[in-house]
DNA sequence: ACAATAATCATACAGCGTTTGTTTTTGTTT
DNA sequence: AAACAAAAACAAACGCTGTATGATTATTGT
């Protein structure tokens, strides 16, 4: 039977304030202890209020995987610009180091995107697609670049069977226009060193003796090696 | 007030009932669904007589991860010694392929054991160790053998640091004695496969034409090319 | 035979996501 | 200016969860 507040005392945004309320829970207690009521508590509503913003947990989850992936593609683009676009090979490294830098310094946002941690939530594809698609749009564009200059080196790669044609048309209006190849080798290129990365952020990687750093970079130099010709 | 039932009509082993109840569950409805509720009604008894047999829901995940492990660690092995033990980069692959294999076929026992799916669980390091090493030791076996006889290439790998040695002591005495820069190789091989798969399980691996069939054939290919002479 | 132990149950608590119905402010239309 | 519709908040409740507690009874060991 409360009145609705006035409207100088509400939050100015609270859909952004709920979000942010969200993130805070995620990077303090984990994702997995992500809860309506918490966030209705430290932004002073009550639990229910927050139907008003979002329809259901899974929505906010994904408007919050939504943001993860536009920090990570942000931080992808970037670590490829630092670069000059005739040097390929340091655009690739620069790409694979900024990589794991995001994931380490954002091990929760990492977890939410490429994880499982919220219970009973499955991302919605085609609604994550656009921003998954900028995000490894870096990648896949440094490989289309060395393969339209013929230094791509992957003569055995398994061929790409038509079917999907229509879902590549959307992923390219939102990645950009590369060749279907290209994408696929970027796809191993990614899985390596998500293997890696994942390893290490879920702490899998036991620590015997061996940095992550290290074997990072070693990695990182068997993907050039074997993916750029000279 | 309901009296303790006769021996007879309890379940003869309820400890297993529990766990088969569990399995169920995860199979049917994910393990993050999971409940203990849900198991005591499969079982017909009540939820807190479980904690007569597991302290709590953490220590019931961890005996499926367990079990899951040992399922895992025998796939492996059994992989490995399905090939005679000189054609060791046959049995490179085998393994390879028994690691997507197995993992396709139980996505709910890989994700319990390499994601996050229940929800505060951490799993504890030295208590799952033991399975964890002896799952890895099919893999390591193999690298070791490599190195034995001259064939493992990778001159360039990150040195290994010391400083956990009796932590490799106690993998050692469950995994296997073998050479610790072959555990180190293993890291890398095992990042390779679980980076590819994990993507796989988690629909990940947008389907855009590329079969992951085809694509993790070619990348065990790139492993034994990398890291077999000759 | 009797005491101790172990196993089970009913009950309860706090927390969760979500639904429903109500109330009040806000913005628009007459 | 008055009337009205929409939006945004609330309280209460439902069914679910893991877990703690205490009572009760079947089994086991002395």
């Amino acid at each position: 039977m409360s009145p609705r507040p006035r409207k100088e005392q509400r939050h100015p945004d609270l859909q952004s304030a709920i979000k942010d309320a969200a993130w805070q829970q995620i990077g303090r207690y984990g994702a997995s202890a992500l809860s309506l009521r918490a966030i209705a508590r430290e932004v002073n509503i009550t639990a229910p209020s927050i139907y008003n913003y979002f329809p259901n947990r899974d929505a906010l989850v994904t408007a919050l995987i939504i943001d993860a992936y536009t920090s990570f593609g942000d931080s992808q683009l970037a670590a490829r610009d630092s670069l000059p676009a005739d040097q390929l090979a340091a655009r690739l490294k620069a790409i694979g180091a900024a990589y794991r830098q995001w994931a380490l310094a954002y091990p929760q946002r990492y977890q939410l995107i490429f994880g499982t941690p919220i219970p009973g939530y499955e991302a919605p594809f085609m609604e994550v697609l656009p921003y998954a698609a900028r995000a490894l749009s870096a990648l896949v564009s440094v490989i289309d670049q060395l393969r339209l200059q013929g230094r791509l080196k992957a003569e055995n790669y398994p061929s790409v069977q038509p079917g999907d044609e229509q879902q590549f048309e959307v992923w390219k209006s939102f990645a950009g226009d590369y060749d279907v190849f290209s994408l696929a080798v970027s796809l191993l290129v990614w899985s390596r060193v998500h293997g890696l990365v994942s390893l290490e952020i879920s702490n899998n990687l036991p620590p015997f003796g061996i940095h992550g750093d290290a074997l990072y970079l070693y990695e990182l130099e068997s993907i050039t090696a074997q993916f750029i010709k000279e």
